[in-house]
This record gives C-alpha cells, sequence and structure tokens, in this order.
DNA sequence: ATGATGGCTGTAAACGATTACACAGCTTGA
DNA sequence: TCAAGCTGTGTAATCGTTTACAGCCATCAT
C-alpha cells in the first residue's frame, strides 16, 4: 500500500513536463503566451498526476479569493430560498463561490462582516439587510478606513449610495391596493412587516398613497405590523376577528404574513375569501399551493439573485465603474383566489 | 487625503508591538506560553492597527481552511432551509464557515465536489445525496485516492459506510400508515418521491412493511412517483381524480408533494379531508399553515443540521475516531387536520 | 555581420501566516 | 562556580502560487 501521498503541486506538475513552475502557471492562467507543444506536456503532466491549484496559495498571491458573501437575515425563510439558488447558480458560472452567513440580530454590530474581508475571506458583499449598518456601511477598523464592494438586495440601506439591486416596493404595493379597489373593495387593511425595516417603509408608502388616490383615508385600527414569518399573520387575525368593525380586504406585506393570517382567520371560523379577501406580496413558491390559491404580487426572484450577483461580480472584476447603479424591477399581480370582487350597496 | 493603506499584516504589529511576528501569532494561537505583558503589549498593537489575520496564509500554511461544504439537491426546497440555518449556527460557534453548493444534476459527476479538496477550499463535506456517487464516494482523483471528511445527511449512501445522520425514514412511514389505519382506512395509496432515490427505497420498504402487518394488500395503481416538489403531488391529483376506484387516504413522500396534491385536487373538485385523507412527511414550515394544516411526519431538523455539523467538525479537529457513525433520529407523528377518521361499513 | 525585434521560458521574489529550532537569561542545586 | 532546567522570545524555513524581470534563440532588416 503506498503511504499518503501529498496532493500534487505546480512544482511536480513542472518537474514532470519539463518546464518550469512559472509556465506551468501561465498555461493555467494565460494558455495563449506559452507554445502549444509545451501547453500539450503541461496539461498532460497536469492529467496523468492530478493536479489541482490550491486556493489558499493562489488568494495569498492574487489577494482575491473568488468568493461572495451572502449574508441573509433568516436563511429559513422561503422567501430567500429562489434568490440564494439564482445567485449561487450566477456565481458558479463564473467561478465565484458563496458563502452564507446568518445575520442573526444577537450578533453584536456588522463588523463581524467586516472581517470577512479584512480577513480575506471574501471578496464582495450581498447584503439583504437595510436596517444593517445603517451607521456607516463603509466601515472603519482600526484607524482604516476599510470599504468593500457591496451591493444591496431587496432591501436598500437608505443613503448609503450602495448598488443596488431590489423590487419596486411601492409600485408594487400600489398594483395591490389597485387590484383590490378595482374588485369594489375600500375598506382595506395592512398587515405590516417590523417597523424599523425600510421595506416597511416603502410598502407602508405605497398604501397611503394608493389609498390617498383612490380617496379612502386609513384607519389606524386596520393596520398592524411584526416581523416576517407566519406568527405576525396569525397575531393579526386575532386582532382581525375582534374588530367590530371589519375590513373586506387585506393586503400582507409578506406572503408568509398572508399565509399565516389566513390560516389564522380560518382556525378561527373566519374564510378567505368568502368573508375577508387578502393579497400578499412576493409570490414564494408556496403561494401558488395554498388553499385558496393566493393573490399576490409577484418579486422577480430570479433575477434579483442573478443581477445582483452579476453587478457584484463586474465590480470584482473591474468590468465596470465603481459608478453606483441602482435597479429597480418592477413587480407584477399574480391573480388567484384570495380576492373576491365586492358587491358595492 | 491618506493613500490607499494596505491592510496590515502580522509584521505590522509585530514591528509596533516590538516584538517577532512569531510572538504576535503565538498571542494569537498560544495566548498562555506568551509572558502576560508581552501579551498585552501585542493586544494593543492589535488594535491600534486593526489587524485581522489573513486566512488565505493562514490556510496555505495550516493546510486546513476550517471551512465545510453543503452541498445540496436543491437549495430552494424549503425542507433544507431550517436544516441548513442549524448547520450555519453550529458552524459559526465553532468558527467554521459554510459553503454552498447546489448539486444539480446537469453538473456531470461528483468530481466537481472532488476539487473543493483537492484544491483546499473545504476541509469536511456534508453530503445531501443518497443517489450521488453511489459509485465510489472515497474517489480518485488522477492516479491518487483522494478522501475526505464526508458525512451522508439525510440520505444515505448505501454501503459506502460513510458517518451519517438522517431520520428513521422506515418507522416514520410506519407511523403515518399506523395512524391512518387507526383511524379506520385500508384502502392507502402512496405518492412517492423519484424512484432511483434512496429515501424513496426506504419510505417504500416502511409502507410495504406496515400495509403487511395490517394485511393491507398494497395496489400498483394506488403508487405514483416524481421528483420531491409540488408538481408531483398535482400530477398524482390528476392521476388520482380518474382513478375509479379510489383510496381513502393517501401517504406521501414529502410535504411539498402533499400539499401539491391537496391542491391538485382542489382544483379539481375533490376536498381533503372530506374525500380523502392525506398525510405528508418532514413537518415543513409550511405544513402548519395550509388549509387545512397538513398531518406530516417530523423529522427533527434542527437536530439534523447540529448533529451533522459537529460529527464532521469533531472529525476535522480530530477530536474522535474515525469510526463512521450512523445516527437515526426518531420521526414523530403530527396530528393536524388532513385525516379523517372512516366509518367501517 | 550587426542590431533590433519578438516569442517563449526560466529565476527568484513576493504574498502573510506558522513553527521547528536555537538561544538568552534566570533560577536552582551541587 | 558551573551544569542543568525553565521561560520566553527571535530567526528563518516553509506552505503553493503568481509575476516582474531577465535571458535565450530565431528571424529579419540593414
Amino acid at each position: 500500500m503506498p503511504a499518503t501521498q501529498k496532493t500534487p503541486t505546480i512544482q511536480d506538475v513542472a518537474r514532470i513536463a519539463g518546464v518550469s513552475t512559472a509556465t506551468v502557471s501561465r498555461v493555467l492562467s494565460a494558455p495563449d503566451i506559452v507554445r502549444a507543444r509545451t501547453r500539450e506536456r503541461v496539461h498532460d503532466a497536469i492529467e496523468t498526476i492530478g493536479f489541482t491549484p490550491n486556493i489558499a496559495a493562489q488568494s495569498l498571491r492574487r489577494r482575491k479569493v473568488r468568493t461572495v458573501l451572502v449574508a441573509l437575515p433568516n436563511i429559513g425563510n422561503s422567501f430567500f430560498g429562489p434568490i440564494v439558488d439564482a445567485i449561487e447558480r450566477t456565481c458558479v458560472e463564473r467561478d465565484y463561490d458563496v458563502l452564507i452567513v446568518n445575520r442573526r440580530p444577537e450578533s453584536e454590530d456588522d463588523s463581524s462582516l467586516l472581517t470577512y474581508f479584512s480577513s480575506n475571506r471574501a471578496d464582495g458583499l450581498l447584503l439583504f439587510d437595510g436596517n444593517a449598518a445603517q451607521s456607516n456601511w463603509t466601515a472603519r477598523v482600526g484607524n482604516r478606513e476599510l470599504l468593500f464592494p457591496t451591493v444591496n438586495v431587496c432591501e436598500c440601506i437608505e443613503g448609503a449610495g450602495l448598488p443596488t439591486v431590489l423590487s419596486d416596493n411601492e409600485g408594487g404595493v400600489e398594483i395591490a391596493i389597485d387590484h383590490l379597489v378595482t374588485k369594489g373593495h375600500r375598506r382595506i387593511g395592512r398587515v405590516a412587516g417590523p417597523v424599523e425595516n425600510v421595506l416597511n417603509r416603502q410598502r407602508g408608502a405605497g398604501y397611503s398613497r394608493a389609498l390617498k388616490r383612490h380617496g379612502i383615508e386609513a384607519r389606524g385600527l386596520w393596520s398592524v405590523s411584526g416581523p416576517f414569518g407566519f406568527q405576525t399573520g396569525r397575531e393579526a387575525a386575532d386582532r382581525f376577528v375582534e374588530l367590530n368593525d371589519r375590513p373586506t380586504a387585506v393586503f400582507c406585506d409578506a406572503d408568509e404574513i398572508a399565509i399565516g393570517f389566513i390560516s389564522g382567520l380560518r382556525s378561527r371560523g373566519v374564510s378567505c375569501p368568502d368573508d375577508v379577501s387578502v393579497i400578499g406580496f412576493d409570490d414564494i413558491p408556496f403561494a401558488a399551493q395554498t388553499s385558496p390559491p393566493l393573490t399576490t404580487i409577484r418579486q422577480r426572484h430570479k433575477e434579483l439573485g442573478r443581477l445582483s450577483a452579476e453587478l457584484l461580480m463586474d465590480m470584482l472584476d473591474g468590468r465596470m465603474k465603481e459608478v453606483a447603479s441602482h435597479v429597480v424591477l418592477p413587480c407584477e399581480l399574480v391573480e388567484r383566489q384570495t380576492v373576491r370582487p365586492i358587491s358595492e350597496d
């Protein structure tokens, strides 16, 4: 039995191919500047000993790691699934790795993210968090200004001037409200996301504006908010059933909230859409599978993921001016069965 | 304006603290062997220039990267959310990074995973894929036998003898079938996962065994299979409604399938649980929110993630014999509202 | 013949950490 | 007074690449 062999290095390849390490390296990174015959010899050598470049050594020398850091508020939330999927696909296409971190609230500050850069673990950041470092993102470590390539996804740190890829939240909500109004609703409530969240502000603005446009007055009692998740919807349902003057339709800031809301309503004997219409936001995969299927506003998950990843990698590869781009994708109404027309009376 | 400063290295720290780089390194990795006073000076220096060790250099020297590779069949599938979440939490606790890859079927062979090791990108693998390299996992690259620390999660490569963490699939299905039988059902169908999948075999075995135990004969027409996902459920629903001799209950190999099935049924005017009882498998977060809430078999997602990650990191840190462990977690019935008792007639 | 040119390759110095080894100074015991 | 044994620290080699620089050879114009 052969002793545990060390994994082959570029030196081994060089020796076998009878060339210098420099040449091997060139074959790998700039094949066209080496003579065809030599190149072939090197390739053969690589093949026979099964050489793979050592990433650590490469990164050390190049001062790049070809890794993108994805910072999510909550991996578990199914909204992120398709987006992360798209990011991962886009990244591997360009030979980047994807490092994932959960930005749990407990974790003190944003400096934990910073260390991913100062320690050379990642070259760029895809940040799904608007409240985050609303402080000063381009942060300081010790006495140095450390700024690393970041693109905001979905949520935008206002005023930070970072490149951003997100949906037209305000417009999306307007589409939702318009739809409800078109169906005859004028008593429209809202179950919102967490108050401190940027999305809440943006969607809230859309909500207010649409209502105003239709000459409808917002009612405080009809709006509640909470974290993105089922629970918020269920709690909203509890509140709802105790209202003696109920809205006929409710807009939810997220599909998960909507689904929790409908589920909560149902367990208390209130039916959607018979007793109340509900419209969500996001169009997560489950939205089409609920009973009844959820009417909602679609965000373009795949594009959100793809565009943000590409933007970031472009920045990293120096393919673009560092001009901060700001792309906002349109939302779209997906009409299913949780909104029912109301007869004027 | 100060020119772009280079990020500080251990050398800078050494210079400022007036010690050698060796000492700085020791302060970082073996603090107790350096005199308290020196240690303090070093810490101060680190503080003032904001030094963070360069991971690439560390990895190169140590030949470890403190990174775990997580290979999922499909990030988008919500079943994985909570598991990956647990993995990530467990890993950061022990200062490991988490690298995620999607094992899409297109991607030729498993050797793509191998390169993560030969290139020193990851130290260990959390593999969610039983069919994978059923060939020979401890694979060969070039002429070398390359074996890297791997633990199978959820799905088990049979005969590979890898450390494994999974649920008692067979037992779980038996619990499901027993439940249905207890409720009076004896005409029990199944919507299975993909035929080539290990889970399919295991769950199929549980299904057959439970039926046999109850003296029930399985009927070919009542079993269909397909990929894990809604679509399989919907297609099963199409088949179902065309049956002129229908089962009264259906076991689905996954919640997503069950939800698609119910949704498909509903859109064709068949009600669950009025017309047919359905029981799922997994207890994904959505299961509790569907209308009606889904009766299902719970897998312990968090533990699956935590245990597998810990097992792997133990292996990596040399904390355990390389004896292949095989932990199987029990499943549990979660009774909700998609199973209705049937009256004997 | 000479010098210029250009294509291809080799030499060796980085990159930033870890660590075996050596050594200085101090204590201790004979 | 000296050998031995500790502590605590420094020196320098090493990990596996990349790349600036230099050099060699052939070709070609003069």
